[in-house]
DNA sequence: ATGCATGAGTA
DNA sequence: ACTCATGCATA
């Protein structure tokens, strides 16, 4: 976007000029023609400059997919669609006619968009569970996979890829040691076990689309529910690890509270620093309510906010300790503002290849003119966002519900909204 | 509400 | 050099 909105760094409001083609290679330092603007105002680079749009966007384009042709007529769709929407069905486009039915990884994604509305009243509140559903039993995994693989990872499977069984108590450390308190006093209950690592969902089948014979063949599920000591939580007070549709409904049920009670996200982050010495931000407590968090992240918040939401329940009408958290001085890179035509560039290249190589960033960073640290890190978080609970671009009208399944599912979904507005 | 960034922990 | 949990800064 690069507004030139309040912003003291933006060098130059965005001039639209020609074509421009400065399909060269750069020759050493500095480009001129960035593709992106960093709001920076000391260091790093903020070279203003031209920045085409479409066009550009379409070379990224072909490029990717091995030399075009094709996007020809995709052309004159994607100039008239709103950016974000005419580079993902671009890329998907792309990605598509260049031959790659599916990327090797992607994540199933699991479509479980909840079909029933069934909430709307507020406090208690028994959610009645869809009795139909049948046998499908609400995997644990949900998101990591469409085929079943269930959480604890009975020892086989391992090495295949790294990144499953790895970190899992690393979110403990986080628990300030009594040293400070957020708010000047001890919470009356600091220790608490914070979730046992459940070690869920058997997820992410990944790549290496070449050699994965794993079969793991789980069966156990410690599902065994067994609520003693009722704390009023219809669902499981903290215990055993949720279902995704717990954590869905949690997540909701969570939100209208907060809202009911007057709280904003900022408070309830703030409040379980005073409650248990963890502060989260507005954007965690965001996420969490859009399940936009890992499982096990949601996993691990979830008692934390229940508990909250008890404390804010009982103490109803207490005075909201609004503390300021000290923003621990650092110099923290500026926020680089890539362009939409980049970013589906950007898209393009994750279809095909979601790890790519530190070769591939360099050349990639140098084709958009980015600093290969920028293009590396858009992918790290571009995967991480692939492995979220609740998938981008969701159909927010019944009517688009179409599969919405992976790449495919955007490519039809955005498709079909032009259509639908030529 | 999200995009880009940082860092701890791993491998 | 990657994954994951988080968050500042923005849109």
């Amino acid at each position: 976007m690069a507004t030139a909105t309040s912003s003291p760094y933006l060098a130059s409001s965005r001039i639209l000029s020609g074509p421009v083609l400065h399909s060269d290679r750069r020759g050493g330092g500095m480009q001129p023609g960035s593709t992106a603007i960093t709001t920076v105002s000391s260091g790093y680079r903020g070279d203003p400059s031209v920045k085409m749009v479409q066009s550009d966007f379409m070379q990224g384009a072909m490029v990717a997919s091995n030399g075009g042709h094709m996007l020809s007529h995709a052309h004159q769709w994607v100039t008239s669609l709103p950016h974000a929407a005419a580079a993902a069905a671009a890329a998907a486009v792309a990605a598509v006619e260049a031959g790659s039915p599916w990327p090797p990884s992607s994540q199933p994604q699991d479509v479980k968009r909840n079909a029933g509305r069934e909430d709307l009243h507020s406090g208690s509140a028994l959610h009645h569970r869809s009795p139909h559903l049948g046998p499908h039993q609400a995997h644990p995994g949900s998101w990591g996979g469409t085929s079943s693989a269930h959480i604890s990872i009975t020892e086989g499977q391992q090495q295949q890829q790294q990144q499953q069984q790895q970190q899992q108590q690393q979110s403990l450390i986080y628990s300030q040691p009594g040293g400070f308190t957020v708010n000047g006093m001890l919470s009356s209950h600091a220790g608490q076990s914070l979730m046992h690592p459940g070690l869920v969902r058997g997820e992410s089948p990944e790549l290496d689309h070449s050699s994965h014979h794993h079969h793991h063949h789980h069966h156990n599920h410690h599902t065994h529910h067994h609520q003693h000591h009722g704390v009023s939580q219809e669902s499981q007070s903290d215990e055993d690890t949720p279902t995704s549709d717990d954590l869905e409904h949690f997540a909701k049920q969570f939100k209208q509270r907060r809202i009911k009670l007057g709280f904003t996200q900022a408070d309830v982050g703030l409040a379980l620093g005073t409650l248990y010495g963890n502060v989260f931000s507005q954007t965690t407590i965001c996420r969490f309510e859009a399940l936009q968090l890992s499982f096990k992240n949601m996993c691990k918040l979830k008692p934390l906010l229940n508990k909250w939401l008890e404390e804010a329940d009982s103490t109803t009408g207490s005075p909201t300790s609004i503390d300021k958290i000290a923003t621990q001085g650092r110099k923290r890179k500026k926020r680089t503002s890539i362009e939409v035509s980049v970013k589906g560039a950007l898209e393009s290249h994750f279809l095909k290849c979601p790890k790519p190589s530190a070769q591939e960033i360099n050349s990639l960073a140098d084709t958009l003119q980015l600093e290969k640290e920028v293009v590396r890190v858009w992918f790290c978080n571009r995967r991480q966002k692939e492995k979220r609970m609740t998938p981008p671009g969701l159909p927010r009208t019944p009517e688009d519900a179409y599969s919405q399944v992976g790449s495919m599912g955007f490519l039809l979904f955005f498709l079909k909204g032009f259509l639908a507005n030529t």
